[in-house]
DNA sequence: ATTAATTTTCAATAAGTTTTGAAAATTCAG
DNA sequence: CTGAATTTTCAAAACTTATTGAAAATTAAT
């Protein structure tokens, strides 16, 4: 395969894995373009290599920046801005965890703290049965968020640090 | 908070986060209802109960059989099909985890594993940059796949089984 | 301060996805 | 086998989300 035909492919295909996991095409295509960019691209590069028009570029430029995967560059005698994405996959692995936890999980835990108190008899076997299971989710989404934490603190802790080298 | 609206609440709520991971809204909703459900559903229950069409939720709970989220029921005296969804919550996760690697992870490496081999000079700079960034996505992504495979099949082994225990 | 380059915004439109509902197919009791 | 109950299918419609492109705002060089 050659260099062109194969940046192709990585870029669809990301864009498809993107949407499949409720982040827009355009967003993945992007990040994509610029994780194997040799150098950094402004956004007529990225308009025209993707086929997209200056505000969808600038839209999802500016997402990316906001979620941590993409720098904004400055090259010097150019007016222009120019943007480059974090190359370390784990870097990048635990920034979408990151972003999402925050938009996704948290608000979540915070319905299911609410749901688990209800002011009903607690005999009522179908609120017991309700009550059980907001807490068997309650629970398993605390986990998941300690273990996301974990996982996004992991390079600031020796010992999870040295561990997870292991995985890059 | 009263039941019946910490039901609509949860239901709701599990809705939007479905699709923001990429699954159908009703889909995610009728898992929800069978989740706090006290006892199995019909079709019909289900239609009246989420204000959707027969076809849709239809197709939605077929969905989620063969995800194995939700198992057909038979109550006898009964022509009508009964519905009950998998209330163990690891194992929801383990099954959805399942299919999404299925569908979505293993497809896309096998891309990376076919863009990994450039018929191109191998010196050209443009070229070894692409190769670089596409094994590290390729790395990082066989750990992943080998994770999820593990916690899949955690169950079935003595060790990450008593592992797990902790986290449910 | 002027103005040309660049970036941002946003209403209109296009594209994509989900839902409906009625017809067709299937199932099963008698 | 018959026919009523139930489930499935799928084309059309409704809804949701993404994209365009041109106007407005911002930036920075002179």
């Amino acid at each position: 395969m050659k260099l062109a035909e194969a940046k192709e492919q990585f870029i669809q295909n990301w864009g498809v894995l993107g949407s499949q996991w409720g982040i827009n095409r355009t967003m993945a295509q992007v990040h994509a373009l610029l994780l194997v960019a040799s150098s950094p691209l402004s956004t007529d590069d990225i308009m025209e290599q993707l086929s997209v028009s200056r505000g969808n570029a600038n839209m999802n430029i500016r997402e990316l920046i906001d979620w941590d995967l993409v720098y904004k560059t400055i090259v010097p005698g150019d007016r222009k801005e120019y943007f480059r994405a974090e190359k370390d996959i784990w870097k990048v692995a635990t920034r979408i965890m990151q972003q999402r936890k925050k938009r996704e999980l948290d608000p979540m835990i915070k319905v299911l703290n609410q749901l688990s108190n209800l002011e009903e008899d607690k005999k009522d076997p179908e609120v017991v049965a309700f009550t059980e299971a907001i807490e068997n989710i309650r629970k398993f989404a605390g986990q998941a968020d300690k273990t996301m934490d974990m996982l996004i603190k992991a390079e600031e802790n020796w010992f999870w640090g040295n561990f997870l080298k292991m995985f890059k």
